[in-house]
DNA sequence: AATTGAACAAATAATTCAATAGTTCATTTT
DNA sequence: AAAATGAACTATTGAATTATTTGTTCAATT
């Protein structure tokens, strides 16, 4: 067994513990022992603490966005591209109650300030994402041309909000339908009428 | 001077001392002292601290969705109420800095769970405003069907989400872009294209 | 009715100390 | 040499205590 893969050993132990006792009342000894391990042996492979929660996040944050990648890339139509990125995010997330309660833990994740966002660029690469498909629509003539820059920070923020009050404020019900209602409008807001 | 007339020099003065100082720091002497009473007498006036810093908030806010409405009244076209309703909401801020700094100071009033909500009723007052607009837009068969209660949410969350981005976190000069970028979208996403 | 000062109660801040948890490292095992 | 260990060290936390400030009440006064 490789370091690499002791690693994600760790990082699977580390997201099982965190997720369920939160940062503060999980040990470096809860860890390791999980691994099977003892704790000064665990500092053999991450640097301390800290650096393991937020690697162990971002590495789970990551995972996530990825399935979002690969389900965006079976599709071609940009409308349906737009429509996948929405609900398979949504779905990834209720199929990872570790990465769910994590979120619900630790709402600092999701800020809508980057100036204070811990995963600035694993969120930048979810901002890419629409970006892409922004560009997309505009160059084949079927969305309005906006500003895309500031277009995708308000959708990835509008995203945000959703999943805070999906998430980490729960109000799963009407959020739920809340999120059909945006998405809907939010493409008919980008789409030309002239079509 | 009556007696509703001091209880309003005291709101001014408890925003004026809040605003500055914050809850926790400014006393109620501090208070007292700001209208030139002893803090014994204030309590002639009000029943404790939390019960004065919530009324002089409201009363603060009530202000503004009333200067608002009164914006909104003026217009007939619903098009052109939706654009007033969210540029005026905007402008009045920008114009009364110590409100602004009580939203920055207390985030938990501006948050994305009603059941938190400290300002339930004021804020269900917001929300009639956007309700009201939709509920013409359909009627008047400019805007698509869409269901009006989760529009209603939806469009209040993202408002909130923008007054978070804008004066919570404070990243003023991108997030006023994306207001104006947001109003477009949501319009067009409203607005039927068969006209 | 409005105001006050004095008294009391509640909350906060400062300090101490013991226990826990995080981190390092010289040494041993593989 | 890489990986693992136990023991020692340091930093954090939590509980308990006390001191101080602040919130609140109330009988007496204007």
């Amino acid at each position: 067994m490789t370091k690499t893969d002791k690693q994600q050993d760790i990082f699977n132990a580390a997201l099982k513990l965190f997720a369920r006792y939160g940062f503060k009342k999980t040990t470096v000894e809860d860890v390791a022992a999980e691994v099977g391990m003892t704790k000064s042996n665990l500092y053999f492979y991450v640097t301390n603490k800290r650096e393991l929660y937020e690697h162990t996040v971002g590495n789970s944050l990551r995972q996530w966005r990825n399935s979002v990648v690969s389900a965006i890339s079976k599709k071609d139509d940009v409308v349906e591209k737009f429509a996948v990125m929405a609900s398979k995010s949504f779905e990834y997330l209720s199929n990872h109650e570790e990465l769910r309660s994590i979120l619900i833990m630790d709402p600092g994740i999701f800020t809508l300030s980057p100036a204070e966002d811990r995963f600035y660029e694993i969120n930048q690469g979810a901002m890419m994402l629409i970006k892409n498909i922004l560009i997309q629509g505009i160059e084949e003539g079927r969305f309005y041309e906006v500003d895309i820059d500031h277009m995708t920070e308000l959708l990835f923020s509008i995203y945000i909000m959703f999943l805070i009050k999906t998430y980490i404020k729960s109000e799963g019900s009407s959020a739920s339908r809340m999120y059909e209602e945006g998405v809907t409008l939010i493409l008919r807001g980008l789409c030309r009428k002239d079509l």
